[in-house]
RNA sequence: GGGUCGGUGCCCGAGUGGUUAAUGGGGGCGGACUGUAAAUCCGCUGGCUUCGCCUACGUUGGUUCAAAUCCAACCCGGCCCA
């Protein structure tokens, strides 16, 4: 072999890859296809679709758009495409039921918040994506080409897949399996989505591995258009905090990309031993050799890394100090930091601001947490505090009912709810 | 379109006129414990600036002192038939 491996940077937990055919083939064969763009100087065009359907974009998500930014680097075309047309559709992927239709004001402001949070508008270092590099990054958006596609051209589509096809799609079979409901515009999705990658030209798609299925019917849609199949390049689920289920916003087990450092590192650090190797391998650049044997060890190191990927180096170390002070502390009090003894909780940096303004003093406790967000109603706050899950600066708030007379007296304090979450108030 | 079964809280699933904000399990959240976690144990798990009030069992109406429970119509889903 030799030359004909792939580069590392593309191969790093790679899960799949095809087609995998002849080796001096560019179509059937990857790395003869990285080799004649080189010779030809004709980067590839490598496609990642996201579907704007939420607005909060997590660690899972960011694994492909890092293997994204890898061909950016490497000097290929990112094609990202917004599917904002998709995205009303809902793909069906690993639901067990009919997705909700989104209206296209709430797919486009979810568009918008994607690309922020992708670091559109900031230099390259600091960005998740290349956005500056001339050449490197295409961003186009599915309602380009779907919204006026016209019903010749739909039947068209619907005729290069067949039901039994469908059907084999675990999702599907699945679901029409265990007598749940598929509705027929959901055969579309994948249509669609595939032929997206003949409207970009794609050379290769980048997905989870639970695309196969439509990153599969994008090469047969391009096959059916006179196109060249794309490279289908699959990227694992990434496991979420559990540690069990893949990481997704309705089962709570995310890392958001714009959560502060502090909780950043805190929900990381305790992150299950059985996939720190997973995160380590997808979403850092660490060599696994290179680290501690000690799993405690390995557990702070990733969470270290992959914060510091996320916010700087900085502001990673800042959040990994104040976390060894405030999470891990002895309990009662938050410990107390350094000579000066002040309250670790006081002493933190990177405790994230609260700003007291929601609030209409006097606030009792309950109200207070409920108020400013940190619960979602009253009644889950007054169950907080009566389990003793609140403290303020450390000191443990016994009744929900407690009431404070001013924001001052609360300005600059530090509001803890349960084992990581703190917030330092302020009046602003 | 016909037949049939069914729609209960985040999910599954009891409940077939009255201490029912609704049994139980899962999940989740807190607390203890631990190297963080897991496991285990304990508590909580509709809302409201909450000693009280409000909204809840597909929807809308009806019967009743009283309904998730009875009746009617409608909506939605599965299966079988067309």
């Amino acid at each position: 072999m030799g030359a004909d491996a792939l580069p590392g940077w593309l191969e790093r937990g790679m899960a799949d890859l095809f087609p995998t055919g002849a080796e001096d083939n560019p179509d059937q064969r990857l790395t003869a296809r990285l080799a004649e763009a080189e010779r030809s100087g004709r980067p590839l065009r490598v496609k990642l679709g996201i579907d704007p359907t939420g607005t909060d974009i997590h660690l899972g998500h960011a694994i492909l758009f890092r293997k994204l930014r890898a061909f950016q680097d490497a000097g290929h075309t990112a094609v990202l495409i917004i599917g904002d047309f998709t995205a009303r559709i809902g793909d069906p992927t690993g639901k067990n039921a009919t997705r909700v239709q989104l209206g296209a004001a709430a797919v486009e402001a979810n568009a918008a918040t994607y690309l922020a949070q992708l670091g559109e508008g900031l230099p390259k270092e600091r960005a998740l994506l290349d956005f500056e590099t001339p050449g490197r990054l295409e961003v186009r958006r599915n309602s380009e080409w779907l919204s006026g596609l016209d019903l010749p051209r739909v039947i068209e589509l619907l005729g290069t897949a067949t039901v039994g096809q469908m059907l084999a799609k675990d999702d599907f079979s699945r679901r029409y399996g265990g007598g749940l409901p598929i509705s027929l515009h959901e055969f579309l999705y994948p249509l669609l989505q595939g032929y997206d990658s003949v409207a970009v030209r794609s050379d290769l798609e980048l997905g989870g591995t639970d695309q196969k299925f439509n990153v599969a019917m994008g090469r047969d849609l391009q096959r059916h258009f006179g196109q060249k199949p794309q490279f289908a390049l699959l990227m694992p689920i990434l496991p979420g905090l559990d540690g069990v289920a893949k990481m997704s916003k309705s089962l709570g087990n995310t890392v958001g990309l714009r959560e502060d450092p502090l909780s950043t590192y805190s929900k990381l650090e305790k992150l299950p031993d059985a996939v720190v190797g997973d995160y380590l391998t997808l979403l850092t650049d660490l060599e696994q050799a290179s680290l501690p044997a000690s799993p405690r060890e390995r557990q702070m190191a990733m969470a270290l890394e992959v914060t510091a990927g996320l916010h700087g180096e900085a502001a990673a170390r800042a959040a990994q100090l104040d976390a060894r002070q405030l999470v891990a502390a002895p309990h009662g009090r938050v410990g107390m930091a350094g000579a000066a003894g002040i309250p670790a909780a006081q002493g933190a940096q990177s405790v994230p601001e609260l700003s007291l303004e929601p609030v209409n003093f006097p606030a009792k406790a309950f109200y207070l947490l409920s108020a400013l967000g940190l619960c979602v109603s009253s009644s889950e706050a007054r169950r907080q505090i009566q389990g003793g899950g609140v403290r303020l600066d450390g000191e443990k708030l016994a009744d929900p009912n407690q009431e404070f007379s001013a924001a001052a007296e609360l300005e600059g304090r530090v509001l803890q709810l349960g084992r990581k979450t703190f917030r330092r108030l302020v009046i602003r």
